[in-house]
DNA sequence: TTGTAGGCGTTATCAG
DNA sequence: CTGATAACGCCTACAA
């Protein structure tokens, strides 16, 4: 790559100043016609291009856009999040940064650290997991950002999420009322708040119930389609065979039940399976899935809202905290037993 | 909002000069101990970071993160090629931050001015708009780039992509000889390079198998679950009964088989169906799609392969243009006429 | 150990 | 119409 040619060499060649040679750049009217030919020629010949860094330097003109960091791209549940805070941003006339994370703090870190460097109007979290540096990292700075569906114990935040304790305990009762006694937790080893949660609710809904809990039903294994496979794999070999799983998340619910169809067992006759999320593919009459749903667009929209309020208020702004309700969509996969 | 705060906010603060401040900033050891302390304090209390595009404008180095610009997050093509590009930028040691346009070159455009005003190392198009004129742009300010799942006519760049054209013949010549003669095209009114491609792959298949082109069969939606389902729908209420039908992508197949089940239209039995990409979720037993399969994840790899390569190459670069091969995976969603 | 001053490549103001 | 010149926010010899 040969050096660059800035402005100035522009100037020399030609025998005008940078200040005529940036006006041609700029459009300017106020330049002789002949003048802004022969510039024009050079910086064509020469194949000028103007630094944009140098130039946003000074124009400070950045084009406004937020980060939203999350942890998995290839979960449907994030991209539906992203299409809600995009739809919001670009009505407040900003774009969208999206980084990836795969869950690890570090991968996060190296995001925020150049989310910040370059400006960003602020972070929206969605990488729930747990005993999150970051999280007090940003509230240090005083880096505007919101916490998407998780909060955290300690710190006062913006945060945008759904209650999973509760919503976990509504879907695991849901299977209860259906007649069901024994019921699996199919969920995620990673430290992650939804889960965690979520797995408190499941057993807080058995305690409930007076049902034992058997540490046995509790499989743990990723938040994939592989990882449901595998955990309703490890749930058979243990010669388990419960009546109902709680997934939770809807790639776990659907990995298992792709086991399932392949042991040739029947969803729901044979056994029973609620997710949670409702990604749009589990809606499908292929898939029929009963799930609890988690408004995922409207928190992405949400949660910009809370942000840019956040950036707007010049004085004292308090986190603002909200927490949307969830429901069950019932489709196809829990057998209603009482019914037969 | 208040005030952005810089290097000169610090001086003033602490007292000591820009310099020193700048040297703190850069661990400089020729600093004491307890200045170093007091400035620090500062920098943490008030929340200051450097900004990185008057940092970059000195130093002349470019950050560390590429841009990976795409038409549709929701679409797990691009989030599959996303792992890829993920993977090996990783591996070289940097970030990747993805941008989602919506298939529309005004987004894209405005993506682009923050990648570049940003100082990314390079930037991935994955949005394969035809007659894309940010591609001309990137290609005339000298900005290193590669196109991903696409090639155009008549500017030299990089690129990386299958060959739509053979694929989808290839796609139509496999239901052709498994006995269907009556085929149908569900594709995107969209001006997308790969979906023009591949409809024009279906006719040539045709006609080189002397079958009638009927344009009645050739149904145009949006390119997701609902565009196929509709499509699906549109077909049926012309009252065309073909039995195969060609999807110019999975989840337009997918949607369509989603429109059989609810009319009791059994697949394979009753009408037939190849996608295209094969995304994760088209393999699973409930679906379990027969489609042509785009290496996705490789294409990502290599994308940021032939863009570090550019990056690094100092003496006239040559554009590296790379089309892999695809092929047919087959599952159970077409029909083997001849078998019957 | 700290500070002064001169860039980096553009834009923009204001005299000429 | 043209051209000095002061920013923009930060880095870095070179002095002190």
């Amino acid at each position: 790559m040969k050096k660059k040619v800035n402005i100035k060499d522009i100037a020399n060649v030609t025998g005008f100043s940078i200040a005529t040679v940036s006006k041609v750049l700029r459009n300017d009217p106020y330049v002789k016609d002949s003048t802004r030919k022969k510039i024009l020629e050079v910086i064509k010949t020469t194949g000028f291009v103007p630094d944009e860094v140098a130039r946003s330097l000074v124009m400070k003109k950045t084009t406004n856009f937020i980060g939203l960091i999350i942890s998995d791209i290839s979960n449907p549940f994030f991209s539906e999040l992203t299409l809600g805070v995009e739809a919001e941003a670009k009505k407040r006339n900003c774009g969208v940064i999206v980084c990836n994370t795969h869950y690890d703090e570090k991968e996060e870190r190296k995001y925020i650290d150049i989310l910040i460097r370059n400006r960003s109007l602020g972070i929206l979290l969605a990488t729930p997991t747990i005993n999150d540096p970051n999280i007090s990292f940003l509230k240090n700075i005083h880096y505007p950002f919101v916490l998407i569906t998780r909060k955290v114990e300690n710190i006062d935040t913006n945060l945008i999420s759904v209650d999973h304790f509760k919503s976990a305990k509504m879907a695991v009762n849901y299977l209860i009322q259906n007649g069901h006694k024994e019921i699996a937790h199919f969920t995620s080893p990673i430290k992650v708040y939804g889960f965690i949660k979520r797995l408190e609710g499941y057993k807080s809904a058995l305690n409930a119930n007076n049902i034992k809990i058997d540490e046995k039903l509790i499989i743990m294994n990723e938040s994939s389609l592989k990882g449901g496979y595998e955990s309703a794999e490890t749930l058979f070999r243990k010669n388990k065979r419960p009546t109902a799983i709680f997934a939770s998340d809807d790639l776990i619910a659907i990995g298992a039940m792709e086991y399932f169809k392949k042991m040739s067992y029947k969803v729901p006759e044979d056994i029973s399976i609620i997710g949670y999320d409702n990604i749009a593919i589990s809606g499908i009459y292929l898939i029929n899935l009963t799930t609890v749903n988690q408004p995922k667009y409207e928190m992405g929209e949400i949660s910009v809202k809370i942000l840019l309020e956040q950036i707007e208020t010049t004085t004292n702004f308090k986190p603002i905290k909200c927490i949307l309700k969830s429901h069950i969509v019932e489709r196809g996969s829990v057998l209603k037993r009482y019914d037969l």
